[in-house]
DNA sequence: GCCAACGTTGGC
DNA sequence: GCCAACGTTGGC
């Protein structure tokens, strides 16, 4: 099992959308980088869901249910996408802010490389980040 | 709206 | 293969 963290800026796909549709395909990721990180999901991995530029919070999780195939809307064969459904709310949002400030989660690339859209989460990270959002 | 931090493109 | 110019993302 291993953890991630998704973006999504809210303007173009929002947690909400994400709950009305229960299931949806993460496609539109054009960032090799991100890509990478994408091909290592396996199905039953979970992923934070973040709100950039809006928000700046994780706001729930989402499992991944369907491993890295080609993306139907990349003409160049090169980019692919995963398949993820809804899991759960969190009570309270993380918020950007707060992960600057914990020690623990300054490794985390949401901080230093703020462009990064898919990004791996340690488990002690994880944890932490949910213990939060419990409240 | 500004700008830092990247990533990409294209000329050489 | 290098690098300047340009484009994009996303925090502030």
């Amino acid at each position: 099992m291993k953890y991630w963290l998704i973006k999504s800026e809210p303007n173009c796909y929002s947690w909400s959308d994400m709950k009305k549709d229960v299931t949806t395909t993460w496609d539109g990721v054009r960032n090799y980088q991100a890509r990478n990180n994408m091909k290592e999901m396996s199905v039953g991995d979970l992923c934070l869901f973040y709100h950039s530029n809006i928000g700046k919070e994780i706001v729930g999780i989402v499992q991944v249910i369907s491993p890295f195939t080609s993306d139907i809307s990349d003409a160049s064969g090169k980019f692919g996408m995963v398949k993820v459904k809804y899991k759960k709310d969190f009570k309270k949002n993380i918020k950007l802010s707060e992960i600057k400030l914990h020690p623990k989660l300054q490794n985390i690339p949401l901080i230093k490389q703020s462009r990064l859209s898919v990004m791996p989460i340690s488990k002690e990270e994880w944890d932490l980040i949910v213990c939060f959002g419990e409240g």
